[in-house]
DNA sequence: CTTGCTCCTCTAGTCACTAGAGAATGTAGG
DNA sequence: CCTACATTCTCTAGTGACTAGAGGAGCAAG
């Protein structure tokens, strides 16, 4: 049985700021916590794994619908598997497409610094690249 | 002395949509052009190309203010380019991050599609994998 | 001269937070 | 036990980078 850890606790562990775990609540990302005799929310180590894992996964371009759906698969594992991997599937698709994506933008970064010869702007890559699009090989969209 | 190109057309030409030509002006991303007698924006090849430039760099990831700086130094080319360099690699080392991590979120939900295929309702770990700090090699902020 | 397109300004909405005000609660030192 | 200070509470409003819609005016073709 653990105590209840209070919100600023939590924030230090999981990397989220403190607002932003309310705002978590309020959207319904977060479930509901118990509150302290004065009215303060107590967290469980539960809450707190959520708290990273949704931080990770937003620092990796998800969105809160998303991850919103990411975490029911979590919540409910054995309940329906088709169901459960019909999601996992959709979900792999959609990363395997930002993997894509992030690589093509990747070379494109790549190039552009590789072809800096650090001298001017003037014959500047990074700048000559950004100026002409028929230049450029990326045309996929980055998260 | 080119003639006027209406707001449309530079949209089109340039693939930025006419309410955000509007609000880049707004904000001073683009300059205030001149009016017509009917009071209609009438813009020149180089705003064509600035625009260009700004949806190239928004595509790639750069930020407002990230784009502002380098429009600067696109107008000061004698100038080093070592700023924009910078900038350049700054995303680059985030995008790399962001590959990798999703990477690893790849190959969970590739196992978890595997083991539902073979009849077994295996534990989630994608929480797991994703909330675990130790498993994980990107620790900096989306682009 | 009317039809229909483009353009104008303006306000408000979106997403995912973030900042601040003002009040109450919790805690460590004296 | 009292005070000082940190933390938390709720609430509203602001941010970035757009996007949508209302209501009206300009313009080109038939």
């Amino acid at each position: 049985m653990s105590i209840g850890v209070a919100i600023g606790k939590v924030s230090q562990a999981s990397g989220v700021k403190v607002p932003t775990i309310r705002y978590y609540e309020q959207i319904g990302l977060l479930p509901v916590p118990p509150r302290t005799d004065g009215g303060r929310r107590s967290y469980d180590r539960k809450d707190m794994e959520r708290l990273t894992f949704i931080r990770h996964s937003r620092e990796l371009g998800f969105e809160i619908d998303e991850i919103k759906t990411l975490l029911k698969l979590q919540d409910q594992p054995e309940q329906s598997c088709e169901r459960a991997d019909g999601i996992a599937r959709e979900h792999l698709v959609a990363v395997k497409a930002k993997i894509a994506s992030l690589q093509a933008l990747q070379h494109e970064l790549e190039r552009m610094v590789e072809g800096c010869s650090h001298g001017r702007v003037e014959s500047c890559r990074v700048i000559e690249i950004l100026a002409d699009h028929g230049q450029c090989q990326y045309h996929g969209e980055a998260a």
